[in-house]
DNA sequence: TGTACATCAGTGAACGCGCGTTCACTGATGTAC
DNA sequence: TGTACATCAGTGAACGCGCGTTCACTGATGTAC
């Protein structure tokens, strides 16, 4: 049955809620169309009218992610308190609300075009927004020292999400906070 | 019909090859047994003979593409050939061969306890590997420091890899590569 | 050394299942008069 | 304001397809005599 105009942006914006938590809880390809749409309360049918397809859905989803995370962790405007935030055990036991990168990461050479562009532009932003953070004149220094942090950030999280030994994983995340916190950050230009 | 022990062994060991190197390339989720069984040149059938599932074959192949790639990075002695040759365009464009981490690290909480098991103890030998390259006099801080150096090195490779735009992905490697070349190495301690 | 036969790696039809997608249909919404 | 009806979000049966796995069968291997 037809639905109220608010009603279905209202649904619209459940499914993405959903999919961009879904998607980088149990990885975009481990998601189905029925488990998720039933999980937004609709049935598998009305994905279609919104998105057209699963493709189109995930490029959508990636970008929601990423912005959703992006409003959590933009707001923070200490580079300490923000590795601290990104290097604890409450994003790393909930993937659902986390990083994008950490949790899709490697997913992503597998995706559609469309989904990659996003999560380009998205990491591009990313980029920008950590670089504003940094010490340093120079801003493609900045930038350069935005993505090598980016790169321990996230390859931290996965490595301390993928490992069985609980004590290994806290040890991961210590050894890149203390790496991280001194003095200049992840090695530092500027 | 039947076939000799060794031919027998040899085609295990390719089944294993193969696996390993088609779920760096396009993940273990991406991977049918059919397509594998097809490129190691035998039916879907006999990988049951020979493995019994799709996941204790996960398993095995996990630990052979670490142990293939630790051979081939083993023998790098010197840390910033290391850091050279992993954050390369070779290795970048070529995850078949690559690193295991950088190529499967996030779909490895979705997979069962044994693959999570033996990714685990390939996790702490490569740590334990890297940090013996690594300066300083106290050991435990140099394998947080290898741990450290691990995420940073996975974790560029998988945003390298990830994005779209050829001349971001070459500054993600060169800037980590940099980073990470310099004086005491990925932040450092010791 | 030659023969009989048990072993078992490999084959491929068939299984139930879940996937993404299509499409005829439903019926409340929202608009034209 | 009241009525007629076009719109379209949502439904769910059905589609072809690929998945992982099972199992009766094949036939060369390798062993017992």
């Amino acid at each position: 049955m037809r639905v109220s105009k608010e009603k279905a942006a209202e649904n619209r914006a459940r499914i993405l809620d959903v999919a961009a938590r879904l998607f980088r809880e149990r990885g975009v390809s481990g998601v189905g169309v029925d488990a998720l749409m039933d999980e937004a309360g609709l049935t598998y049918g009305s994905l279609y009218s919104h998105f057209g397809s699963k493709d189109r859905l995930t490029a959508e989803a990636v970008e929601h992610a990423f912005s959703s995370f992006g409003v959590k962790f933009g707001a923070i405007k200490n580079l300490n308190t923000y590795v601290a935030e990104y290097l604890s055990r409450e994003h790393r036991d909930n993937p659902g609300s986390g990083c994008t990168v950490a949790a899709i990461g490697c997913e992503i050479p597998h995706q559609g075009k469309t989904v990659r562009q996003v999560f380009t532009a998205a990491a591009k932003r990313s980029m920008a927004r950590l670089s504003a953070l940094l010490p340093g004149r120079d801003a493609r220094a900045r930038e350069d020292d935005a993505l090598a942090m980016l790169a321990t950030l996230s390859g931290a999280m996965v490595l301390a999400r993928a490992v069985d030994d609980p004590e290994l994983s806290d040890r991961i995340l210590a050894a890149c906070r203390a790496r991280l916190t001194r003095k200049g950050s992840g090695g530092s230009a500027g």
